[in-house]
Parts: C-alpha cells; structure tokens; sequence
RNA sequence: GGGAGUAUAGCUCAGCUGGUUCAGAGCAUCUGCCUUACAAGCAGAGGGUCCGGGGUUCGAAUCCCUGUGCUCCCACCA
C-alpha cells in the first residue's frame, strides 16, 4: 500500500472506522475465549459529546482494544440514557418555542413529541463516538426505554414491590419547582448562598410583649404553626405554653418547648413550619401540630391563607420584607451566608415538600454490596473511593424512586376505584390482582394506572444485567458469558447515583458483582484549574479538536494527563504534542519504507549489534507496559511506548541500521526492522487506533479482511539486564563524542579517531556502534594517556578524541577542576556513611556494599582525573 | 461542622516496602543545526529549600507530629 508523503489524521481515520465496521470487528458473539465485557456509562440520549466523555471514552477504548488483541472476547456495548429530567426539560422548551404548552396536552400527545424529538436528536453522541475511534458494538446499541431495558425496569419494580423493599407514603421530598417534580437527596447540590437573616415580632396574645424569631425565609410566616424554644433556656421560660399572633397573618399559635432548639443561634427561639421544612415537620409531628402548605407545585403561593396568592415565592419575600417593616413587625435584619439546596439539573432552589412518594428500602440492600468493594471484590482504583463509598453506604437512605413526569419508565401501580392499589407487570395482572382485592366487577376502565415516572437512575441501576437481557431472561448463554463485566469508566461523581446501585442491582439479582474493578476518571478542568462548562466557555468542542489534531492525537493529549481519580488539567498543546506524536510515526515509517533491498548483502556488524539490543529493549518495555496496565496506569503505559518509539526507536536504533545514502539495505535487517516496527505499531494500536492501522497496512500487503484491531499484541520475553545496561554506556560515550564536536565546531561529516584505556567496563563489542554513530575513523586501544587530546570518562573508561591543535588547556582544566571539586565532595559524603561505626553495623549488608562500591569508583575517576590535570600542565 | 485527598523543575505529573532509578519524566525554555524520514524535526544544555517547622532513624521527598495553602465528599442548625 502506498503511504502518503505527508501524515494528514483526517484524511485516513474516516476510511478505517468504515473498515472495522464493515468486516465486523466491534462485534462480539459468546465464544470459547475468556469474555472481556465493558459496558458503557450511557450518556444522555440527547446529549452532545464533551471532554469528559472524550476522557472516559478514550480509556475505555484503550483497554477494549488491548484486551481483543490479547486473545479476549472484547465486548463493549454502547447505549443511551433516557434522562428523565433532563431531557422532558428540553422537550418542554422547544414546545414552548413552538408556542405549545406542557399542560395543553395529553400525556400520550406530549410522549409522542417526546419520542420524536428523541429519534430526531437522539443518539447524536454515539454517532460522535465514532470520531474517536470508539471500538463498540454497536450491533448490541441499547436504550433505557427500549423494549428490553423497559421490561426489566417493570419487572425490578413489581419484584422489589412483593419483597416488600417498595413502598408509597407522605414524606418531605426535595421538591423541583421549575421541573415540578420529586427528587432524590443525591439530585440535589448544595451552595453556599449569600441571605439574610430576618429578625420577625411575634406579639404575646396576653400583655404587649413580643418574641423575636430568626429566619432565612421569612415568606413561611404563612405556613407557621408553633413558635419553639429550649425548655432549658432561661430567657423564655415564662413564656412556654402561652400563644403568640403570626406577623401579617394573624393566626394564633402557641409558643412550644423542645431541646431540639439550638438556644445559641438567633434569638433561640424557632418558627416551626412542618411543611416546609424537614425538622420543623418532625417536631410537628411529635408535638401533632397543624401541616399548612401554602406553595402550589411551581412554587407560587396558593390559596390556603389568603394572601399573596399566586405569587412567586421569591417575589413574597420582598414583599413580606417590605410589609412586615411598614407593620413594625421587623425587628432588623442582617446580611446571612447558609447552604441552600438547588435542582441538579434545573438548577433553581429545592423546597422541601412533603408529598406522596413511592420509596425503595435500601438498608437491605446495601449490606452485600458494601461488603463486595470493601473486601475488594470489586476494586475501586484509586482505592481512596472505597472510603466515600462506605460513608454514603453506612448512612444511606431510602430512595425516592417516583417522579412526576411523563418521560420515563411509568409506575406499574394501579389505583382501585374503592381505594387502594396493585402493582403489576401488565394492566391485565393489573386487573385480575384488583378484582381480588376489590370485586370480579371491576373493569380494565375502572383501573386508573398511577401518573409517575420512575427515576431515571432506577434504569440504569439495572444496566450491566439488563444489557444482557438478565432480568427478563435470567441465565441466559449471554449473561452467562458477559456477566460480571469487567472494567468500569466513570467520574466519581456519579459513585452514588450510579455505580453503588448497579453494585446493590447486581447482588440482588445476579448474587454477583456487576464488574470487577471500577476506573474512576478525574474531572477534565482547563489550564487554570477550571471545571469546563458551557456557561464559561472554556470547553474545547472534541469533534473541531478531532478536526485540527486527529482522533489519535487527541487520544494522546487526553491520556498523557489522565492519573485516575486526580482531576486532568486539559491543555490544547497536549493535542499538539499528541498529533507530533502520530507525525513521527509515520515519518519513521517513510524511512523504513524507502530502503532498497539487497538480499546477497551481509549484514553489517552494527546493525546486528542494534537488532540484538532493541529486541531486548522491546521485551523489556512489553513487561513494563504489562505492569502499568496491570495497575491501571494508563498514562504511564503510553509514555513508556511513546519513549520507547520515539527516543530508542526512531533515535537510536534507526540511525544505527540505516544504510548509507544511496545504499540498500540487507534482508535480514529490513525483515528485523519490520518486524519490530509491526509490534510497536500493535503496542501503540489502542491509544492511535487509526494511524496504527494504515501504517500496518502499509508494512505489507494485507489480505481483506486482516486488521490490526484483531491481530494479537506482542508479549514480553526474557531479556539481558547487562546487555541493556551496556549499551546504556555505549549511548552515553556517543553523547560525549557529540559533545566535543559541537564544543569544538566539527561538522558532523568530519571523521573522529577515538583512544580507549580499556577497561573492564568498556565492551569493544560495540565498536562497529561507535564507529557509525558518532562517525569515527577507528576506535584504539591505547594504555598511554593522550594529554593533548579533549577527553572524557564513561563510568571508569577514560576516552580521547586526538585532535590536531585543538585542545584549549584552559577551558580543558577548568572543566577538569569541576569535575574533581563534585567528585571529592561525593567522596567525603560516602566517607562520611563509611566511617559511622552504626551505618556499617545496622543498615543492610548490600546497602554498605554499594557504599564501598562508589568509594571505589569515586577513587579511581579522581585518580584518573588528577594525572590528566598533571599531564595537561 | 465532620471526613478524605493533595503540595516535588516554569507547566502537568512519576517517585510503590525509608538506602544507586533519589532528586526523575514529558512538555516548555535556552544554545547550535535546513545532517539525504520528520523544523510537527535533529544534537546539546540549564533549571528544584521535594510547602514551612519540629521529631523518629546510622540514613527521610518517603514514616510521625504540627502549621499553612489548594481540592473534593458528606452534613437540616432556623
């Protein structure tokens, strides 16, 4: 295959996508290798892809690609989140674009605008994960709302429902006034909010004193009901069990005792509003007083106490502000800073509400699964979660589960004429249930199926079964196969809403954990430190990103700075940096395949010496590369094989076997050249899907349906510690070499003669080495120092490059004197060690060895080092 | 208010069980180079109070205490 002159990302990785897709290669089928399952976090359906999931995706996508070339079933499966809230909100907007309200129509009307607007922008973001690379099957897309995912949802209900673990009742809720819905404690996100405290008078009935009580909001005057107060507090003892006139209002109310007030905040005395607030609807319910709601579902006033009715309830406190002061019935007021609690997702102030909610009991279902991650049956990585995760678990809370919306899964819970209901899979169980509860009379007519969606998250909990059809069909050879799935990718802030129930899901209805181990990601910031975020505008758009660098080069920049758990601090030069990275790669490729071929020549002595260490080096790397992954070090992994490429590689071992200009190459180099280069290009493939492709292609002819995506990754071998490590000097004498040229300004084309006094650690093996990288003459074994010559020490061999009048003494001694100054400090300082009777005695006997190790080589560099000094004088 | 994490080169981060991987990497910077794959490059170089202060130890970036800065999670004080 012919290679372009000039590496262009956009203009190959379209072309490989379609390949991989169409010889099938995502696609996965229960067979006798070890499954590798990876579910993906399911974006919303409507959503558009961003950094963060460029971040997760591209870790997925690594280790998917690694595992299919290392001889597993590699699954991963995509799919959609439906997003209850979030995406009725945006459907709710464009109506109202279109001048349509919400309320004007029928659930059945407002679901079919619904689904619409689901097929037409639906699934966007897979279509976007295409860009990337992602390899996922996407014969196995999945939705929550589909058929299966829906039929499980339903199931899980009426299953949890009969174990009693589901149960209906009036609680306070976190109340969404804009989304006019539920929520869940985890939907709601506290901030610290800049107030005031409001100092009201509430006057005796009896005589013309008054109590003074402090509140944020003083708009649920109207809903008071008690004035309370520490029994043990002096100050109010007398006034206990008299009554006192509500501001404005007028009600009276009696003036209660309880040790829940805090007597040290505000006056000490507390306005007890139970239903709009979740302590003062306990103490109201201990002390059996009055609920007065005075807030309609949008958060406007209603009509219950007469005034301001219809207001919103931001507007009411203005205006109580200004008429409580005009009545003299504001004491004074002070600027208050408290956390208030706002909608996740719409982002407006929670109300606490209490309405009638459908719950999930979870103490039950916590204890399995918390035991599953602390006893690291399922790992968490970093481990630092594993504590957060057993707080929320210890401390956790039933769950609300319903929703009042229309986008979702619909409550299976239908509601008898008589009272009463029965919870069902179908309207039919539905009715057959009823007509024993309530009569062989009733008609599917008179059945009235509840008006609430479930929570959003009450899906997903399910995916990793559901995906396989596990609930509906337990035991299934699918299930049996992908289950548990292995790797998780998820940013922790989802740790509670999403992987602690699916960990709770699994244990219930697979009694087994839903993966092995759990990956989380940092938040994906900018430069300064700033979460990304529309409203700043300091997200980058990844497809115009893909656009400028490539999907690889992208892929590169997410991963060189992704340690999991800490948060990566994105910079667009690591894209830069990234697509540099897939340039040298196929410049090295050029290189190789521009060589010509002598099969009748001998292999050169150096290049036999480069092939022997690189292919050392190369196993090396592949067992270190094996160890990052094995510790989910995903970053280190690719900069060890970036380092491995481009500095050995491409620095080093393709100088030293490439022929000289004009002249081919032998065979057996050219074939060991490639060969390497085809495992580096597998080693590379999962972090640069696409460049890898093409050049693997380019290497040799391919029959049609042969990919890199499925050819098998190299393992590492054993390998010559000593071989490595002598060739590290042979590097660092060529260095030296280097060096003197420039100092000296000799043109790299001029040959150098280089005298050794050889010793045990140079190797004249390597000569051939030497000659060709740093262009010698010859290489000679001398005894007699060259005082005239530049020189340097490698370990303990000393070197001299003869040149004619070239040694400038001074420059020469100074450099000398340098190196003799920090030599002798290093010795007194192993000295120093040496001549402490308890380091010799108490530390490990290696330890002290190496100690007399350096005083040995220390010795024999200075002694070196003061005869050239003698002799240059 | 409770808990967790973190602080190492200009930036982003490694440094695992105290000791030759102990002060590292990549990027950036500086100095030479259009050397026949690559200037998206090549060859070199400089750069650090390992946050401050105590302690343990023969020996501390590493362990302990303490202070400071930053980050995150949890929590109903009206």
């Amino acid at each position: 295959m012919k290679i372009a002159d000039k590496y262009v990302p956009g203009d190959i990785e379209g072309k490989w996508y379609d390949y991989w897709i169409s010889g099938g290669y995502f696609h996965s089928e229960p067979d006798s290798r070890p499954a590798y399952t990876v579910v993906i976090p399911p974006p919303n359906v409507t959503g558009m892809l961003h950094m963060g999931h460029m971040l997760n995706n591209t870790l997925q996508d690594v280790m998917v690609r690694r595992a299919r070339m290392s001889g597993m079933n590699a699954c991963w499966v995509p799919g959609t989140d439906h997003a209850s809230i979030a995406t009725e909100a945006k459907v709710v907007a464009k109506l109202k674009e279109q001048g349509i309200e919400k309320s004007s129509l029928t659930r059945e009307e407002f679901l079919k605008h619904a689904w619409q607007w689901k097929e037409e922008h639906g699934g966007i973001i897979l279509k976007q994960l295409r860009r990337l690379g992602a390899s996922c099957d996407w014969d196995r897309t999945a939705f929550t709302m589909d058929e299966i995912r829906s039929a499980s949802v339903i199931r899980v209900f009426v299953d949890l429902y009969n174990k009693g673990l589901i149960y209906r009742g009036v609680r306070m809720v976190n109340w969404d006034p804009a989304a006019q819905t539920a929520l869940s404690d985890e939907e709601v996100v506290f901030r610290e909010t800049h107030s005031k405290l409001y100092y009201l008078r509430y006057n005796l009935i009896e005589g013309d004193g008054y109590l003074v009580v402090a509140t944020t909001r003083p708009e649920t005057i109207l809903g008071d009901v008690a004035l309370c107060v520490n029994p043990n507090d002096p100050r109010y003892k007398h006034v206990v069990g008299h009554a006192v006139r509500v501001p404005l209002v007028g009600r009276t109310i009696p003036v209660i005792a309880d040790e829940y007030v805090d007597m040290e905040f505000g006056t000490g005395v507390l306005k007890v509003t139970p239903a709009h607030d979740v302590n003062d609807y306990m103490i109201g319910e201990k002390y059996n007083l009055e609920v007065i709601d005075i807030f309609n579902p949008d958060g406007t006033i209603n009509g219950k106490v007469g005034m301001y009715e219809g207001m919103d309830r931001f507007a009411v406190r203005k205006q109580i502000e200004q008429d409580l002061a005009e009545a003299g019935l504001l004491d004074r007021t002070e600027a208050y800073t408290n956390n208030v609690g706002f909608s996740e997702r719409t982002h407006v102030p929670i109300e606490p509400k209490l309405s009638m909610q459908w719950f999930l009991k979870m103490g039950e279902l916590a204890g399995p699964a918390l035991d599953a991650v602390m006893n690291d049956d399922i790992k968490f990585v970093p481990a630092k979660f594993k504590n957060t995760y057993r707080h929320w678990m210890e401390n956790i809370k039933d769950w609300c589960i319903s929703r009042q919306l229309w986008w979702g899964h619909r409550i299976p819970a239908w509601y008898l004429p008589e009272g009463g209901y029965v919870v069902a899979e179908t309207v039919d169980e539905a009715l057959e249930l009823a007509r024993k509860k309530g009569g062989e009379g009733l008609q599917l007519s008179d059945l009235r199926q509840d008006e609430d969606v479930l929570d959003t998250w009450f899906s997903s909990w399910l995916w990793p079964i559901s995906l396989f059809d596990g609930i509906m069909n337990p035991g299934n050879p699918e299930i049996k196969y992908y289950y548990p799935t292995n790797d998780l990718v998820t940013a922790p802030d989802i740790i509670f809403f999403w992987v602690a129930r699916m960990i709770m899901a699994g244990c219930e209805y697979m009694h087994e954990k839903p993966f092995r181990s759990v990956y989380f990601t940092g938040i994906v910031r900018d430069k300064l430190g700033r979460k990304m975020s529309k409203s700043l505008g300091n997200s980058p758009d990844p497809l115009d990103l893909i656009d400028r660098y490539g999907a690889d080069g992208v892929r590169v920049a997410m991963l060189l700075c992704s340690a999991a758990g800490n948060d990566i601090m994105f910079d667009e030069a690591m894209c830069e940096q990234g697509r540099n990275f897939g340039n040298k790669i196929w410049n090295a490729f050029r290189l190789v395949n521009s060589w010509n071929i002598d099969e009748n020549k001998e292999q050169e002595e150096s290049s036999r010496l480069a092939v022997e260490w690189f292919g050392n080096l190369l196993d090396r790397t592949l067992v270190q590369v094996d160890a990052d992954f094995a510790s989910y070090r995903i970053s280190d992994a690719l900069m060890t094989i970036y380092k491995l490429f481009w500095d050995e590689f491409s620095g080093w071992y393709l100088e030293m076997v490439k022929p000289a200009y004009g002249s081919p190459i032998d065979g057996k180099t050219l074939a060991q050249t490639k060969m390497f280069f085809d495992k580096l290009l597998k080693m590379l493939h999962p972090f640069m899907p696409f460049v890898t492709e093409e050049l693997w292609h380019g290497l040799k002819e391919r029959a049609d349906d042969e990919s890199i995506t499925i050819s098998d990754m190299p393992v590492g071998g054993s390998y010559d510690e000593n071989l490595l490590a002598r060739f590290e000097l042979v590097k660092e004498t060529v260095t030296a070499i280097r060096n003197i040229r420039q100092q000296k300004n000799i043109p790299n084309k001029e040959q150098l003669k280089l005298k050794v006094i050889c010793d045990e650690n140079f190797c004249e093996v390597y000569n051939p080495v030497l000659v060709k990288m740093a262009n010698l003459s010859e290489v000679e074994c001398v005894s007699e120092k060259d005082p005239a010559a530049p020189s340097f020490i490698v370990k303990t061999t000393e070197y001299f490059v003869p040149l004619e009048g070239m040694v400038d003494v001074e420059t020469e001694l100074r450099k000398l004197n340098d190196e003799l100054t920090y030599l002798e400090g290093f010795l007194a300082s192993v000295m120093k060690k040496l001549s402490n009777e308890r380091f010799v005695a108490n530390a490990p006997q290696k330890v002290v060895e190496t100690e007399y190790a350096k005083r040995n080589d220390a010795e024999a560099k200075i002694k070196a080092i003061r005869e050239r000094i003698a002799a240059l004088k």
